[in-house]
DNA sequence: GTCTATATAAGGATAGAC
DNA sequence: GTCTATCCTTATATAGAC
């Protein structure tokens, strides 16, 4: 992903992203990531003016690549139903891939305890699209289906949210899946699907 | 609850378990334990050989105390379906009354990426008891009616658990209290009851 | 824009007197 | 056990040359 043409923003953000995630934020320090990138102090601090800075574009910048990634997959299977149920499994095999390091933005919400920072603001709005690409989702499979239309589009959405949210803290504590076993019969309940 | 008479360990001790848990693990210093307890930087590593010694005692110390709590709770509670639909709202209250700062446990693991520290092995120990509790609570209920007999217990409990977590995960997030409304719903079709 | 060198504060941890 | 004083490292951030 880095090359010689890559610019020297990129290459911080870049490899902040990864530390970041990988080791929490307030244990990441401005020297690690610079060393990594491949690139001098004076140069970060023409990019960022402070590290919360940095750390602000971190969480806008994995949002978009995690909610095109969502969406993207999401575009890609026609049926409404089969969507719905793919959904679970592809947050499975997403937090195999990432060593069971949870949720970026729940976890960067338990480093920076204040509610009314830029960054909580950050992960909040993340949340909020996040709830919503899971809401039409939902809407489509409850229109696609006359059994389904009697059901509740905001409760069964929150309800879907809180499972995966649930799941992905859950595997990150024990470092196992079967969190994502149980969430897979639990959003099938959530539509009266047989499990 | 600290006077005079307190221990300096214990002083220590209290005074991290407020601030760790409000402001987290990694953006709290020594420095500021110690002003705030009222003792000498000698007087804080005569007790404790390690910042990391103490966040140990500040988990393990924490997850007595809640576990403990959580057990005198239900305890009071003689009906065993009443306990199983109380528990959602006293964990709604203590959320609350937390200033939504989430689960220590899960806050910490997010600070601690090192899946094999003795902190994040506390931290899934205290899962584990949580686990347990909850267990204890459903098999109990399920043995009290014969319409449930037929469930799942260690379904049910998993469901339940990450129903609570995910619960908590959200409220922090949000730093709203819906996601508990939902949670109570989630639990009360988990048994089957009417919403 | 990018570099090296530096400023300044705070981090965790220790030494030695009482 | 507790204190004050200090060590060493690392933190974020800046200054000034190229």
């Amino acid at each position: 992903m880095i090359d010689k043409r890559t610019s020297t923003k990129d290459k911080i953000l870049h490899t902040a992203c990864e530390l970041f995630y990988a080791q929490g934020y307030n244990a990441t320090g401005i020297q690690q990531i610079i060393d990594q990138a491949g690139v001098s102090k004076g140069a970060f601090y023409s990019h960022f003016k402070t590290k919360d800075e940095l750390g602000l574009e971190y969480l806008k910048s994995r949002s978009e690549e995690e909610l095109e990634h969502l969406r993207a997959f999401l575009s890609e299977i026609d049926d409404p139903k089969e969507r719905y149920l793919q959904f679970t499994p592809m947050i499975k095999e997403w937090v195999k891939s990432t060593d069971y390091r949870g949720c970026a933005f729940a976890n960067m919400s338990a480093e920076v305890p204040n509610g009314q920072s830029p960054i909580r603001a950050e992960a909040k709005h993340h949340y909020e699209e996040f709830r919503t690409i899971i809401k039409e989702m939902i809407r489509d499979l409850l229109a696609s289906d006359p059994a389904l239309k009697s059901l509740d589009l905001q409760y069964i959405t929150d309800q879907f949210l809180m499972i995966q949210i649930g799941a992905i803290a859950n595997a990150e504590i024990f470092q196992e899946i079967w969190p994502f076993e149980h969430a897979e019969k639990a959003v099938r309940l959530l539509i009266n699907e047989q499990v």
